[in-house]
DNA sequence: TTCATTTTTCAGCAATTACTGAAAATTCAG
DNA sequence: CTGAATTTTCAGTAATTGCTGAAAAATGAA
C-alpha cells in the first residue's frame, strides 16, 4: 500500500468503527474501493496484515450490504472483489441497505405503537411524540424513493438551485392561479 | 414505564448499538423523548434500571449531540432534561452532528489526499476515486445547507411534489429557451 | 463559610465484540 | 471420483467497550 492508500483505508477504519460496521470491514472496503483491479482475500489479508479468516468475515459483511462484488477471473480458481466506484451508486446502496436494516423495523415499530389505544395521559403524550417521528420518516423515505427514479442530470440540477428552488415554486404556483392550468392539484 | 414506552425503549436500545451511541444511550434518549415533562437522573436510573452513574454519563453524552436540553425546575436543585419534541429539529440536530464528527473529518482527509502528487498509477485511480467520493459529498452537503435554510412549507411542497419537479424543470429550461436565455446544455 | 444534596469521575469488573488459527467444508481441474 | 486449492466455520482468546459503586467534586441554601 503506498502512503496515500494507507491514510484512506486508515481512515475509513476509524470511521467504521462510529458506524456500526467494525474497524477492519472499513479498512477492508477502502482498500477494495480504490483498488484499480479486483483483490482476492490473500492480496487483502497480505496488505492490511489481517488473518485469511478475519477478511473471510469482513468480504461476507461487506457482500450483504452490496458494498462489493464477487469476480471470478478466467483461470484463476480464487475469488475476486471489487466495488462499484461510482460514488452516487454507492450512497444509493447505502440508503437502501439502511432503510431496510434501520428505518423500516422502526417504522413498523412506531406504526404498532400507534395502533395501541392510549391507556393513560402518559401513552396519549407518548403517542403523541411517536406519531411525529413516523410522519417525518415516512415523508423522508418516501421523497428519497422518489429522488431515486429522478435521471441524474434532473437531480444535480436540482442540488445545483439549491434553495431557489423555492422561488420557481412559487412562480408556479402563481402561473397556476393566473392560467387555469391543469396541474395536478395534490 | 407503561407497556407502549416500554417498547419504544427497548427499540432505541438495540438500533442505537446499530449506530455508534450504545444501548443505555439510545433508552435514555427514548425515555426522554417520549415524556411529558423533564426528567431528572434519577427518575431516568429508577424507570430504566441503570446506575445512577450511568445514568449520568449518558446524559453526557445526549448533551453533546444536543439531543438533551438541561432545564431547572424552580425549587428543586436537581438537573432536569427533556428532548426537543419536534421531529423536524431533531433531524436537523443529527445531521449537523453527524456531519461535523463524520463528514467534515472525511473531507478533510480527502482533501489533503487530492492535494498529493500521486507517485504511481496505483495513486493515480485511487485519487481518481477519492475525488469521485469528495464530489458527491461536497454536492451533497452544500445541498442540504442550502435545504436546511429553506421554510419548512416550501420543503414540504417540494417533497410533495417528489419527482414530479423534473417536470417543472424541463418545462422551465424550455421556457428560458425560448426567452432567449442561455439554458442549461450538459 | 458550612454542609447536605447532587453530579461527576474513575478504577475495577462484566459483557460484548473482534480476531485468530486450526479444522471442516467446498470447489473444481484432472 | 480424487485431491489440491480455496473458502468458511468456530472455539478459544484478545481487545474493547460498557457498567457499577465508591469516592471526589461541585453546587447552592442557610
Amino acid at each position: 500500500m503506498t502512503p496515500l492508500v494507507r491514510s484512506f483505508v486508515a481512515h475509513f477504519g476509524e470511521m467504521g468503527s462510529r458506524w456500526g460496521i467494525n474497524r477492519t470491514v472499513g479498512q477492508i472496503y477502502a482498500l477494495i474501493y480504490v483498488s484499480q483491479r479486483p483483490l482476492n482475500a490473500d492480496e487483502i489479508a497480505e496488505a492490511l496484515e489481517f488473518s485469511r479468516s478475519n477478511v473471510s468475515m469482513g468480504l461476507k459483511e461487506l457482500q450483504a450490504w452490496r458494498l462489493v462484488r464477487l469476480k471470478h477471473l478466467p483461470g484463476d480458481r480464487r475469488e475476486y472483489f471489487d466495488a462499484p466506484s461510482d460514488a452516487w451508486e454507492v450512497f444509493q446502496i447505502l440508503a437502501e441497505e439502511r432503510r431496510r436494516r434501520e428505518i423500516e423495523p422502526t417504522l413498523s415499530m412506531l406504526r404498532s405503537a400507534l395502533m395501541e389505544k392510549p391507556a393513560s395521559e402518559e401513552d396519549a403524550v407518548a403517542q403523541e411524540r411517536m406519531r411525529g417521528m413516523h410522519e417525518l420518516i415516512e415523508m423522508l423515505t418516501t421523497w428519497f424513493d422518489e429522488v431515486q427514479h429522478m435521471d441524474r442530470n434532473t437531480l444535480a440540477q436540482l442540488m445545483r438551485m439549491g434553495s431557489r428552488v423555492q422561488k420557481l415554486l412559487e412562480f408556479t404556483s402563481k402561473v397556476k392561479i393566473v392560467g387555469g392550468g391543469k396541474g395536478k392539484s395534490n
